[in-house]
DNA sequence: CTTCCTTTCAAACACCTGTTTGACACCACG
DNA sequence: CGTGGTGTCAAACAGGTGTTTGAAAGGAAG
């Protein structure tokens, strides 16, 4: 039921009433009940229904080739306009980000069969731009950096409307938003490599003076992993 | 009350009852109306309240001065320390966050109590970092991109414990998030403004080939003076 | 038409919510 | 001792929750 998705994406599980859900459809308490076997199989059909739209966003971001940071701001639009996304095809978006801040069993279906891939594909382009001096930890670190730009948007929004009333937060501020957000992670991935591979470079004359141009906070990331 | 800020924190203010509070206080359910005039009152108390580790925290940023890459360090660090803090001292903290999600009327009050003072000192020290290149707008937008790492541990610790369960979220690793999200961040300012003042530079000539000039401002930014 | 099955509906159920009520105990003060 | 005020308590209240129930309606097959 579209409607239900509707309700559930912006009250959450628990707040959601099926009364409520019912009144707006204009069909009945006890029908819910018979066809979905109550509140949570109903909650579960939603939520396995709306991975449609995201599926299909994962698709067109899976074919997407290219340079690591063509890839990376391909990730961060299809991300982001799943997230800022408005209207019914938004519905799992925002139950995603509901789930995060009030897990119900759902979110692990749903880590599984949407997040974690699309975690792995960014993994993969950060790790390329980064290079191969980089561990595993250290790029899992990054990518969050990456993604956590997207879901600000999402779960910070009512901060942001607070403190920037004039600033935007629709489906057509997606763009701007991607420029930004992917512009400043290149430009610090890029500078953590460089600054990586001087650091490597300068390990075998002993003494680090080039090192020690770099500002403290390079460099501490360049020997903090022991 | 300890214990109701506790429930509330964890709990959200809609799905927290003063029944589950009050038996956890071991005081009864009609005490908490007779003292605070209801629930919305025990949650505005314990929201005010509660500010006060927040200020302590806020106190010892404004006083750290220097360079601005180390003021954004601290920033970093406070933030960092007090999403992922434990115990009865993080409950302003949780609290704010279900807020971003879940709001009330008491976000109103805590966006001007404690965050646009904090987002305007982020402000100054990412714009110090850029250089004066950089409008207001793509600014604040720089903040929000550091400030997002920042809260990314905190709304979306779910997902990130289902995702790399063995990846430790607890107060003991702030010194190693804020050393990956201050060197990312900075690398990121830094990075773009180098690109920017090459751009600028290049304007004269003629095609300014934004892609390429990237690349070297970067590696440039990795070796030192800027 | 009868029969059977599916679906819908209003009502009721049991439970939980925040709040109110009236009685009870405590205790300083006159 | 008496008295008034203060704080605490169990009980009850009114409203909302998910779920169940039993009756009624629709329709296809015999």
């Amino acid at each position: 039921m579209r409607v239900a998705a509707e309700v559930f994406a912006d009250q959450g599980y628990r707040s959601a009433t099926i009364r409520d859900i019912c009144r707006r459809a204009g069909t009945n308490v006890a029908s819910v009940n018979y066809h979905f076997g109550g509140k949570a199989g109903l909650y579960r059909a939603v939520v396995q229904s709306g991975g449609a739209f995201t599926s299909e966003m994962a698709g067109r971001l899976a074919a997407s080739g290219g340079a690591a940071e063509d890839r990376l701001r391909a990730y961060v639009e299809v991300f982001l306009t799943r997230v800022l996304a408005e209207g019914p095809c938004a519905v799992h978006g925002r139950i995603m980000a509901r789930e995060m801040i009030e897990p119900t069993e759902a979110l692990d279906q749903l880590v599984d069969g949407f997040i974690r891939p699309e975690a792995e594909m960014l993994s993969l382009a950060v790790g390329e731009i980064v290079g191969k001096d980089f561990t595993r930890e250290e790029i899992r670190l990054l990518c969050m950096s990456v993604a956590a730009q997207v879901v600000f948007y999402k779960h910070c929004r009512p901060v942001v409307e607070r403190l920037f009333p004039d600033f935007r937060l629709d489906s057509a501020a997606v763009s701007v938003l991607a420029e930004s957000i992917t512009g400043f992670s290149v430009a610090g991935l890029r500078g953590l490599s460089a600054a990586r591979s001087t650091a490597r470079e300068a390990k075998g004359k002993g003494t680090p003076g080039t090192a020690a141009a770099t500002r403290p906070a390079a460099r501490r990331i360049a020997k903090g992993r022991n």
